[in-house]
DNA sequence: AAGCAATAG
DNA sequence: GGTTCTATTGCTT
């Protein structure tokens, strides 16, 4: 293995710990050095960590009846990715097959690191889960500074096709650094997480993803300027570009394009009549090697999705009863994860004969408040009987259930994710927030040093410790936290008979909310848990007040007057407090608005917060200005980011004139999220 | 905002 | 090119 014996960790948080430069840079060339790193077969070393007896034997991972992956044991006796169980075992008998079609491992892994990842340089971009870009510029450029001489750095790993022993013709310091970081970060992940894998070095991340995989397994390569025309050559087919996919490379065809230097040579201009003008261009430069685009930091997921796939599913109670099933282990990721979904979308595959097997189909609806509470506060069988009901109604809009269907596939998906701010402790930290005013969303590599940065401040309400030390925070607070049992859970196992309940009619007693078609399907439990008086009584259109609501809100008087010492504003509270019961939220709104008619200061600091939602970074920001920031800083502004999704600026909405409540307001239905990346990591 | 296509691992 | 189980981005309406 060809890594360091440097111990990286007295590294450790370089890229925080600027020294003076950058300002000197001017309008240097693109100094950039981007890293690419991919895991050896990732599902397979997973599961041969959690089973080390598993290295020594072919090894496949098996979902449905393919082979998404094996060991190399495995592939050095034919066996490979995607290949039909029956082949890998004609072709290897002794095959031990693994199911891996529960993700959750793989990505907590996953997610482990690309956090490792990110405590050594926080601009990381995930690319599936065992993938992830960097860009080192910073560390290179702060080793740089610390490096003695002018001496020529030795590389770690291969150089790709340095053939000759060559004379340094050209600069290639910065890229040889690189390569001892990732040689560095390479055995990091090594010790750390037990995992190895590759890394290319280059100078975008087109070249560094492609120079990566040429040598396998578990080694490293870096590529230099001048071999780039050799590296792009040496590929097999248009199909092999990154962002050529399956369609791109038919209409490339199309047009007599099959090989990479076809396309180098092709027209430009006949190139945009296919493609029109953004397209050809960056296929075009493809082509060539050159990809400006930023390595953005990927955060926390934007959806979770559940799906399985079968032969035939063609009732309706069976797709319900999957869907169920789905959504129950989809709603405990959503719950464990802390957002609160705002859409919801069933997605299904049609067997037809004319259109073979393809071809999805999807429907999807906002999430009711209400039951969005539910999945944050752990209600979480609630919102699965819930959201099955909507499930049901976005099934029918894509299949007529009175006639014959054939279906293949079921997918339930959360998006739109919202944090809810867990004022926990009511400890909130200021981030200091920056963004290029001009900037586009162009390069930052050639982008010039001269722009404007503005610098902005918003409250930050997360305790940046707890987030740098990887525990899971619970943003549905202090209720959850250190309350006894979610209330909804009490009140179903004893209340089950009679609270009073004027319309307890046999006929009647389904909750408004249940579809009867759904209720009759659903398994027995459920059933009976939906017959008792929280759920006729509680569920959304409630005009009916009964004693059990009352006495749902008489109980958490108490915890509601606690929790208003702590909480910052009633928004807060409504969205801490009680999660199972509308009505019970109301009922502590209006106390809250009496207990603290000036609450306006508070929401003005919470208002800072949100305007979090139209900051987006890492587009924006230049990484060498971000490596001049405090460390603490630094450490806040990278777990905002990774919740930011990019927002095109308004220019308008930066002016101090307006009004920052109204502003509030708008950005807190939108984006204004927090850190979760962290909660894929177990607390250790 | 909804739905889909394309791309990716 | 699809098979699996995801996830993201961008186009179109």
């Amino acid at each position: 293995m060809d890594t360091s014996e440097d111990e990286i960790e007295e590294d450790e948080n370089e890229w925080k710990t600027s020294p003076s430069l950058q300002k000197t840079l001017g309008p240097t060339p693109a100094h950039r050095v981007i890293l690419h790193f991919d895991l050896d077969c990732f599902y397979a070393q997973v599961e041969m960590i959690r089973n080390p007896a598993l290295r020594e034997v072919p090894l496949g991972i098996q979902q449905k009846y393919i082979i998404v992956t094996c060991n190399y044991v495995a592939r050095e006796q034919g066996v490979t990715k995607l290949m039909s169980v029956t082949a890998a075992k004609e072709k290897c008998p002794q095959l031990v097959l693994v199911k891996g079609e529960d993700l959750t491992h793989y990505r907590e892994i996953s997610y482990k690191m690309t956090e490792l990842l990110m405590s050594y340089c926080p601009l990381v971009e995930r690319l599936g889960f065992d993938e992830n870009f960097m860009d080192i510029s910073s560390m290179v450029e702060n080793r740089l500074a610390q490096t003695p001489g002018t001496d020529a750095v030795s590389f770690k790993g291969h150089v790709f096709n340095h053939l000759t022993a060559d004379v340094d013709c050209g600069d290639h310091t910065r890229l040889a650094l690189g390569s001892h970081i990732a040689a560095e970060l390479r055995e990091a992940v090594h010790s750390k997480l037990g995992l190895t894998g590759c890394a290319g070095i280059a100078t975008n991340k087109l070249l560094a993803k492609l120079v990566s995989g040429t040598f396998k397994p578990n080694q490293q390569t870096t590529l230099l300027p001048e071999n780039i025309s050799d590296i792009m050559g040496s590929l097999s087919g248009l199909r092999k570009v990154p962002g050529v996919g399956h369609q791109t490379a038919k209409r490339l065809q199309a047009l007599g394009l099959v090989s990479v230097k076809d396309l180098q040579l092709f027209p430009l201009s006949d190139l945009v009549k296919e493609f029109g003008a953004s397209s050809a261009q960056r296929l075009k430069n493809l082509s060539l090697g050159v990809d400006d685009s930023p390595v953005t930091p990927t955060g926390a997921p934007q959806s979770l999705s559940d799906e399985d796939s079968f032969k035939k599913m063609s009732s309706t109670k069976e797709v319900l009863e999957k869907i169920q099933e789905l959504l129950s282990s989809l709603v405990e990721r959503m719950h464990k994860d802390g957002r609160q979904p705002q859409t919801f979308r069933l997605t299904i595959r049609k067997y037809s004969a004319t259109n073979k097997w393809f071809s999805r189909e999807s429907r999807q609806c906002p999430i009711p408040n209400h039951i969005g509470q539910k999945i944050c506060s752990g209600c979480c069988d609630d919102a699965v009987v819930q959201l099955l009901s909507l499930a049901l109604k976005l099934f029918h809009k894509m299949v007529e259930s009175s006639t014959a269907f054939h279906l293949t596939l079921l997918n339930v998906c959360f998006s739109n994710l919202q944090t809810r701010e867990a004022a926990t402790s009511g400890k909130g930290s200021i981030a200091h927030f920056f963004t290029h005013s001009t900037s586009p969303r162009k390069t930052q590599s050639i982008s010039s040093q001269s722009q404007v940065v503005h610098y902005s401040y918003f409250h930050f309400f997360m305790t940046p410790g707890a987030a740098l030390h990887g525990f899971k925070r619970k943003q549905s607070s202090v209720v959850a936290e250190e309350g006894p049992p979610p209330p909804q859970k009490v009140f179903c196992s004893t209340a089950s008979s009679d609270c009073g309940e004027t319309n307890n009619k046999t006929t009647q007693r389904l909750p408004p909310n249940v579809d009867p078609e759904v209720f009759r399907l659903l398994p027995e439990d459920i059933q009976k848990e939906l017959l008792s008086p929280v759920y006729t009584n509680s569920l959304v259109n409630t005009s009916t007040s009964s004693a059990t609501e009352a006495e749902v809100s008489h109980t958490r008087e108490n915890k509601t007057s606690l929790l208003f010492t702590g909480a910052r504003n009633i928004e807060d509270i409504k969205e801490t407090v009680d999660p199972c019961n509308l009505t019970t939220v109301k009922h502590q709104s209006a106390a809250g608005q009496s207990l603290f008619p000036g609450d306006n200061v508070m929401k003005e600091g919470r208002l800072s917060f949100s305007r979090s939602s139209d900051c987006k970074f890492p587009g924006n920001v230049d990484p060498k200005v971000f490596s001049e920031l405090p460390p603490d800083v630094q450490a806040e502004l990278m777990a905002e980011w990774k919740q930011q999704k990019p927002l095109l600026k308004d220019p308008s909405s930066r002016k101090p004139g307006r009004s920052l409540m109204t502003k509030d307001k708008k950005a807190a239905g939108k984006s204004s999220q927090t850190n979760n990346l962290f909660k894929y990591f177990k607390p250790s």
